[in-house]
DNA sequence: TAGATCCTTGGAGTGCGCTCCAGGCAAGCG
DNA sequence: CGCTTGCCTGGAGCGCACTCCAAGGATCTA
């Protein structure tokens, strides 16, 4: 019983939900992408597609009776949510840090959830950032705005 | 007159406002800092700050009788600006772009403030897609809370 | 005047995140 | 059958933003 919640909380299914549903997929059961599908579908090159998954980023990907790659749609989530963060800029190796709790199974739990936590601290913070940033930027645009009106003026 | 006009946009001055008074300044007048002092008020390094004016990031900097740099208030405001536009991913060739702008002069103003609210409008973009990115951490997050919660009332 | 500390330079090295290449296999088509 | 297209692999290469090195000069404290 404990075995089965377990496996809930570590079902992919959880763990991917990253963002409104993408165009352009194949309903469950038909989800099987080629990786230059996947490469249209996320934006990323089938080189980095291929680099994510050496570098253990991806879970393990299906592969055709010849061995080409065969995406899911839980892999495009899994992609989604790797979007999002790298747009954080959380270093790759933090995310293949995150992949990893997700494959060691459900008494990671704890950690990811600090983990998700603490990236949250980070994204908010990055926003303050670029708030103070944005107020410098405003300063610096109206100062050359009335400056260009002066200039306008004199000319006048 | 209008060289006067065009002066005064020009002022490193007005190109320098770019945030609230880092503590441990000196007076203007008395404004004069060693590298390593600048280091330890920006929190770049001093190759950091050596490199910059390599690549033209900075403006010419005083130098002692010896030869060595002596930074002014209006450095550190520069580098204060330098700082925030780094904060939103602008690249370094962006910069000295704006930095070669400044040094150019006055027939440069709408080239500046054509740049200024470009770099505007992508740090709203930034700031969109983290406020994206901070909505999905939250689901997650959440998830992993009831998750938790589930658990240990199981426990109980 | 010695020794420690800081500064100078040009150029080489580092770490990250891709990005590409060579060489080869497999499937589809006229 | 040959041709094209797409995919496979390990490994090399690239662009960015630093980061450091070696060798030497300047400054400070005792």
């Amino acid at each position: 019983m404990d075995a089965m919640t377990v496996t809930e909380i570590t079902d992919t299914r959880s763990d991917t939900c990253a963002g409104p549903p993408q165009g352009d997929r194949r309903p469950d059961g038909k989800d099987k992408y080629t990786i230059s599908e996947v490469a249209a579908l996320t934006g990323l090159t089938a080189h980095t597609l291929r680099w994510y998954e050496r570098i253990g980023l991806m879970p393990h990907i299906d592969r055709s009776h010849t061995g080409q790659r065969r995406y899911t749609n839980r892999d495009l989530d899994w992609l989604a949510l790797v979007g999002k963060l790298r747009l954080t800029g959380m270093p790759v190796a933090d995310m293949v840090r995150y992949a990893e709790l997700v494959r060691a199974g459900d008494h990671t739990y704890a950690e990811r959830f600090e983990l998700l936590k603490a990236t949250r601290e980070d994204v908010l913070a990055r926003i303050a950032e670029l708030q103070g940033t944005l107020a410098v930027l405003d300063r610096k645009i109206s100062f050359y705005a009335d400056a260009g009106r002066a200039l306008a003026s004199e000319r006048a």
